[in-house]
DNA sequence: ATGACAACCTGTGGGC
DNA sequence: TGCCCACAGGTTGTCA
């Protein structure tokens, strides 16, 4: 489940404790991921030391000295320090040993995440991006101009990474309960004040959950060891047939590309 | 260009 | 108690 607001918490997490760290070791004892893990990766990255960590849309960027190790969380990945005697659990595929005796250790159930090494700044995964929902790249206009003559449903056009990146399921609907905007409505049917309101309330909600250390569902889990405690105040997801928070009516589950949707029909219009 | 949908994978939980 | 199956999630790739 890691959304933006889990890799940001992430990316903040291991920072301070990675950089300037010159890497030991590199331990792959499961290759398979989304896409292979590189053969060479340990030849690449022993001897390197970290320079910083940055990310974009939800791939981690850790910068090294050599290039830049670049790793997606996918839905049930983390990325954790622990003392790198610590024994492995099952789904622990990565360690990347640290020279203080530490290591950051990878743990994905699902591996649908993945790592990349980039010699330069681009990479193919990062070239057709959108814009950071939080940049002030992103704002109403902008949406309300890529929207034009779009037929897809809203919610579906938010969570398109080639539209803004990092609007996940979760956050995707509480943007839109918190715009009073209905989820199915067409993006090219919605009028430019509406997206004004649209692109403050995803900046809201993926700010407000970026300052409460990530939404805690399952199995995520922060750098430093530490639980998020953001879904005790979900709006929407998760809620149907509950009653609304603003106005008491049952909230509707509807599914919208194979994705689970809530919303009050009577709030959202 | 746009949109629909299958695919990747495993743990969980509901129903029987 | 245990089996079966739907479901969850992000992203890419393929097809219409």
């Amino acid at each position: 489940m890691p959304e933006l607001p889990e890799v940001e918490t992430t990316c903040r997490g291991i920072a301070p404790h990675i950089t300037s760290r010159v890497i030991a070791q590199v331990i792959v004892r499961e290759p398979r991921l989304r896409w292979p893990v590189p053969p060479a990766l340990n030849n690449l990255l022993v001897g390197a030391h970290f320079l910083g960590v940055g990310r974009r849309a939800k791939y981690l960027l850790l910068e090294t000295n050599r290039g830049t190790l670049m790793v997606h969380l996918g839905m049930s990945g983390s990325l954790r320090l622990m003392p790198a005697d610590t024994p492995p659990m099952f789904h622990d595929h990565i360690d990347i040993v640290l020279d203080n005796g530490w290591c950051l250790r990878y743990h994905d159930p699902r591996r649908f995440g993945s790592f990349h090494w980039l010699q330069s700044a681009s990479h193919p995964l990062l070239d057709s991006l959108g814009p950071e929902p939080l940049s002030d790249a992103f704002n109403g206009h902008y949406l309300y101009e890529q929207s034009r003559k779009r037929q897809v449903s809203i919610k579906q056009f938010v969570m398109n990474g080639k539209v803004v990146v990092g609007v996940g399921n979760i956050y995707a609907n509480e943007a839109l309960f918190m715009a009073g905007i209905h989820p199915a409505r067409a993006a090219g049917r919605i009028a430019a004040a509406r997206y004004d309101v649209l692109a403050t309330t995803i900046k809201q909600v993926l700010g407000d959950a970026i300052d409460l250390g990530g939404t805690t569902l399952r199995d995520f889990v922060g750098g430093d060891g530490a639980p998020g405690y953001f879904a005790q105040q979900l709006r929407v997801y998760g809620r149907g047939g509950q009653p609304c928070r603003v106005c008491g009516a049952s909230l509707r589950e509807i599914r919208q590309g194979g994705r689970a949707t809530v919303l009050c029909a009577k709030c959202q219009r």
